[in-house]
DNA sequence: CCGATACGATTACGGTTGTAAACTGAACGC
DNA sequence: GCGTTCAGTTTACAACCGTAATCGTATCGG
C-alpha cells in the first residue's frame, strides 16, 4: 500500500456530522480538554457538556482522536488531518453525484451562482498553476 | 404561503444513500414499477426486491416520489429534480467543509489530483463563459 | 372456482446518530 | 478525613438506516 503513514479512522469508520463539529474545534486548536471543546462548539450547537463528551468518546473509539492525560482530565488531539477528512468527503460526493469527475460539480456550482468573482479569480490562478 | 411551488421533500427530510440509488434509477427513467427499479439497481447493489420496495415506500413517505396506479401495481416517479438534489448536496458540502466558498473545494480537488486534463480544459472553458 | 402469484403494507431487527442523564472514582477544599 | 466537585465511563433511548421476511389480498391461469 501507499506506505505513507496510516492516517486514523480504523476500518470503514465514518465521522458523523455532529462528530465533525467536534473535530472542527480540535482542528482549530489542539490539544483541548472536553470542557474547552464544549466552550468552543457552544457557539454553533447548543449541546450539553455530556453530549460533547459522548462525541469525544466515540471519536476516540473510532480512532479519530488521541487522548493524553493531563492531571485528572484528558486532552484530545486529532489523529486525522482535516485535509484528509475534507478530501475524503469531497471525493465521496464527487464520486456519488458526478461520476467521479470534478468538472460537472464545478459546472453545477457555477450554474447555481455559488461562485463569487473572487472564487473565479482564485480558480483561474489555480488553473494556471496546474497547467505548468 | 410562499406560493413559489414547493419542490418535494417535506420538512427537513433527507434522502439517504441507499434511497439515493433508487432515485438514480428513477431519474434515469420514469415512471417505473418496483420490479423495474429492482432490475435497474440490481447491477450496482445486491438488494432483494423487498429492500427496494422498502426504499420506495420510504421515499414516497418523504415526498420524494409520486405513485401512480397501474393495474394492481404502482409506477413511481420522482417529485424532486436530480439537479435540485445534487445542487443541495453540493451546497451542503461546500458550506460545511469550505465555509461556503467553492474555490477551496476546487483547490482541494486539484491538489488531490482528482482533476484530469479533460476536467481542467472543461473548467477553463466554463470560466471563460462566466467571465463574460 | 381455486390454488399459485404478484404486489404493496406491515413488521423486524441490529447498527448508527443525536442527545443526554446517571454512575463512578479521583482530587481539592476545609 | 470527608464531603463536594469534576472528569471520564456507562447506560438510555428515540429516530433513522440498511436490509429483509412475512402478511394480506387482489388477480391470473387453468
Amino acid at each position: 500500500m501507499g506506505g505513507t503513514k496510516a492516517k486514523g479512522l480504523l476500518g470503514g469508520e465514518r465521522i458523523s456530522e455532529a462528530e465533525y463539529a467536534v473535530m472542527e474545534a480540535l482542528w482549530a486548536r489542539a490539544p483541548q480538554s472536553a470542557a474547552e471543546v464544549g466552550e468552543a462548539v457552544g457557539g454553533q450547537r447548543d449541546w450539553s457538556l455530556a453530549t460533547v463528551k459522548t462525541l469525544l468518546s466515540r471519536l476516540v473509539t473510532k480512532g479519530a482522536l488521541a487522548t493524553e492525560a493531563d492531571g485528572r482530565r484528558f486532552l484530545y488531539t486529532p489523529l486525522i488531518e482535516r485535509s484528509d477528512y475534507v478530501g475524503g468527503e469531497s471525493r465521496r460526493l464527487v464520486d456519488r453525484l458526478f461520476g467521479g469527475r470534478a468538472a460537472p460539480l464545478f459546472a453545477h456550482l457555477a450554474e447555481a451562482e455559488a461562485l463569487s468573482a473572487e472564487d473565479i479569480a482564485e480558480i483561474e490562478s489555480l488553473l494556471q498553476e496546474l497547467k505548468q
